[in-house]
DNA sequence: CTTCCAAAAAATGAATGCAAAATATCAGGC
DNA sequence: GCCTGATATTTTGCATTCATTTTTTGGAAG
C-alpha cells in the first residue's frame, strides 16, 4: 500500500501502538527523554507525534506539565461507544446501499464461523469473528473518511479491556448472537434504516453489558 | 474559556482558521517560511501545527516535499456530507433522549426565525438560523466526543462554498424548509430513530443539492 | 515528626543549526 | 528553438541548544 513515507510517520505508528497496546498506565506521564531513547529519535520528532495523537484524543497535553495517558472516564466510554453506535448505523446504511454479493457472501461466512465459536464457547475465536464483521461492514461502506473516523475512536478505545469480562457473561453472549442474526438479516434485505436502528441499539446492549460487567 | 495556554495552542488555532478561511488556493503549497514571519515563530512550533492539521485531514504532508492544502474531490465531499449525515442522524438520536424543554424552545425559536428569513428571501439570515439548528442538536445530543468529531469533519468541508449556489435554488430551500418542519415535529414528540432518519435523508438531500448547482 | 520554604535538578517549549532531499537555474547538445 | 543534464539554491527533516517552568530535594522552623 503506502512505502512507508518519512521516519515521523512510522514513528507515530509505533508510538500509537506503545500507547494503545498499554506500554503506559493510565493517566501516567508520558516521558519524552524515555521515548526517545526507546525509539532513537530526537525530541523534535517525538513532540511532533505526541501532538498529533493528543489530537486524536489518545493523550492529553498539559501546558508545561508534559503529555499524560488520556484517562476513560465512564462517561468518556459511554460517549465514544454512541458515536462509534452512530458510526456503524451510518456504515449499515451505506453498506445496503453498495454492498456486493461477494462481499455479503464473506461476512455470512464469518458469521457461521462466529457461531460455531459460540457454541464451542471459544472465546477468542468468537471476539475474532466478531470484530472483523463489524469491520467488514465499515469496509463495506465504501467510504473512507467514515473508516478512518471509525478507526481514530477505535482505537483510542482499545486501550479499555472489556472482552474478558464481557466474555463471562453468558447470557449476553447468546444476546448479541440473536442481534447479530438480525444485523445479517437486514443487510440480507438490504433494509438500511433498519440496519441501522440495530446496529447502533447492539453498540449500546454491549456499552450496557460492558459497564454491568466492570462497575 | 481556556486561557489561551501555549503558544502552540494559540498558533493552531490560527493556523487552522488561516487555511479553513481560504487565504491558501486548493492544493497550493504550504509555505514553512512564509507563515513562520506571518506569525512570528520559528519552524518548530509551526511544523508541530502542521502535524495536527494534517491529522486533521485539512492538509497532507507528503515525505520531503512539505505541505499541500487537501484539494476536495466531489468524492471526498459526497464521504464527508455521508459521515456528517451520520454524525446528525446520532445527535438526533441522542438528543431526543436527553433534550430538555429550554433547549427545544431555544432550536423552535430558531426555526420560527428561519421561516420568516426564508419568505423575505433573507440568505443570509436564514444560513445563519440553519446552521445554528443544526449546531444546537448536536449539542443537544450531550457528547462532547460526537461534537468534536462533528466539528472536525465540518472545519474540513468550510473550504468549500455552497452556499451562493445553494442559495439560488428555490425549490430545494422550500424542500429543506420542509424538512426542518419534519425534524422539529420528531424532536418534538422525541422520535428518535425517526430523526435519525430524517436527519440523514436531509444531509444527503443537501448534497444532491450541491451537486446539482456546482457540477 | 510534620510543614514550609529555598535552591538544585529535571523537564518542557521554542529557536537555531546542519545534513539530505527536492526544486529551480542554466549551460550544452540536438 | 527545445530538450537534456549538471550545478546551485531552496526547502525539508531532524538534532542540538537555550531559556523558562516545573518538580524535586534539602534543611530549618514550629
Amino acid at each position: 500500500m503506502k512505502p512507508a513515507t518519512s521516519l515521523h510517520e512510522g514513528l507515530l505508528v509505533a508510538l500509537r501502538d506503545f500507547i494503545v497496546e498499554g506500554n503506559l498506565a493510565d493517566g501516567a506521564r508520558v516521558p519524552e527523554r524515555a521515548l526517545c531513547e526507546r525509539f532513537n529519535i530526537s525530541r523534535t520528532p517525538l513532540r511532533e507525534a505526541l501532538k498529533v495523537l493528543a489530537a486524536e484524543g489518545l493523550i492529553e497535553l498539559l501546558p508545561n506539565r508534559g503529555a499524560r495517558v488520556r484517562e476513560l472516564s465512564p462517561e468518556d466510554i459511554r460517549e465514544l461507544f454512541d458515536v462509534m453506535g452512530g458510526l456503524e448505523a451510518l456504515a449499515g446504511r451505506l453498506a445496503c446501499e453498495r454492498i456486493s454479493e461477494a462481499e455479503f457472501a464473506e461476512i455470512e461466512r464469518i458469521h457461521h464461523d462466529m457461531y460455531r465459536f459460540y457454541l464451542r464457547r471459544d472465546m477468542h475465536g468468537y471476539f475474532h469473528c466478531n470484530q472483523a464483521i463489524h469491520q467488514l461492514i465499515v469496509a463495506a461502506a465504501g467510504n473512507a473518511t467514515l473508516a478512518a473516523t471509525y478507526a481514530g475512536l477505535a482505537g483510542r478505545i482499545r486501550r479499555v479491556r472489556y472482552s474478558a469480562n464481557l466474555a463471562k457473561d453468558r447470557d449476553r453472549l447468546g444476546e448479541a448472537m440473536r442481534e447479530h442474526e438480525a444485523i445479517l438479516d437486514a443487510l440480507r434485505r438490504r433494509a438500511g434504516p433498519e440496519l441501522s436502528d440495530i446496529l447502533f441499539l447492539h453498540l449500546r446492549n454491549k456499552l450496557k453489558a460492558a459497564q454491568a460487567s466492570t462497575g
